[in-house]
DNA sequence: TATTGACTTAGACAAAGTCCAAGTTAGGAT
DNA sequence: ATCCTAACTTGGACTTTGTCTAAGTCAATA
């Protein structure tokens, strides 16, 4: 079973067929499905799984801080696994492929007091544009 | 007229009254509405004016590079008239509200060749996420 | 003021996501 | 091993956001 699956145990979670099958859908690297292409893996391995058990199983895993919602386009959220190691995005503007990247310094350094409206601040979300090796050819 | 208004004409614009009022209703700083915000503004001062042209009216507007669209969370775009000024985003986590923030430095120097992953890279989208003074009250 | 191609409109359609009542089941209790 | 039940899942209705089209309207030129 998967360091994940245990968490959830841990957390009092009910281990169905379906979260496992949803849990490992979301195993790997520059993974950044979005819930319809979570849905049609999971279906693959367990056909009668719903789309609703999908949204439900990754809006549960976000609300834990297991699973990060990226929004890197103005279409559908992606769900991304690697949420335990703080990161950025580089994305493909031709063809959207994504990659994880990991700038050097604090973001939130370059961004002076007068600047900052009063507001208590948490956190950047960076998003690097470009054109992929494909796509630049 | 205003100096968008102007340039549209120049570009072979027909100066109806609905883009005129699309125009008027996106004038101002730090302005960041919804399509369905900027129908809502547009209907008061022209009743009849339709969704289609609104949302068809702000597509010729971003393809021009007059307005920006802006993707802060995973929900309805946002249209933003600021588009000859470089800028960046601090976002209320609470409220939603959003300031136009202008951070030192070039964002893509953080990132190292070895990080790009063969891309070129055309630029960097910085959303800044807070609590406004209000939320965080 | 007549003409006409660009523009606008209402509504059908699509994609992404939420919600609910009814049926199923994981896992603790016996 | 079986029972019990709160937690979970399901299909489908519904909502939000956005796109598309056929038919009607009108801004700009002559
Ligand atoms: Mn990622
Ligand atoms: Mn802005
Ligand atoms: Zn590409
Ligand atoms: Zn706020």
């Amino acid at each position: 079973m998967s360091d994940l699956l245990v968490r959830l145990r841990a957390r009092g979670w009910r281990l169905t067929s379906q979260r496992r099958v949803v849990a490992e859908v979301l195993d790997g690297d520059h993974v950044h499905l979005t819930a319809d292409e979570v849905h049609a893996r999971a279906v693959e391995r367990l056909p009668e799984i719903s789309r609703a058990t999908v949204y439900n199983t990754l809006g549960e895993l976000v609300t834990l801080g297991e699973v990060l919602e990226v929004a890197t386009d103005g279409r559908a959220k992606r769900y991304d696994p690697n949420a335990h190691h703080a990161h950025q995005h580089l994305v493909c503007s031709g063809c959207g492929a994504i990659r994880d990247v990991h700038p050097q310094g604090d973001p939130l350094a370059a961004l002076p007091a007068a600047e900052r409206y009063g507001f208590v601040i948490s956190g950047a979300d960076i998003t690097y544009r470009g054109l992929c090796p494909d796509c630049s050819r």
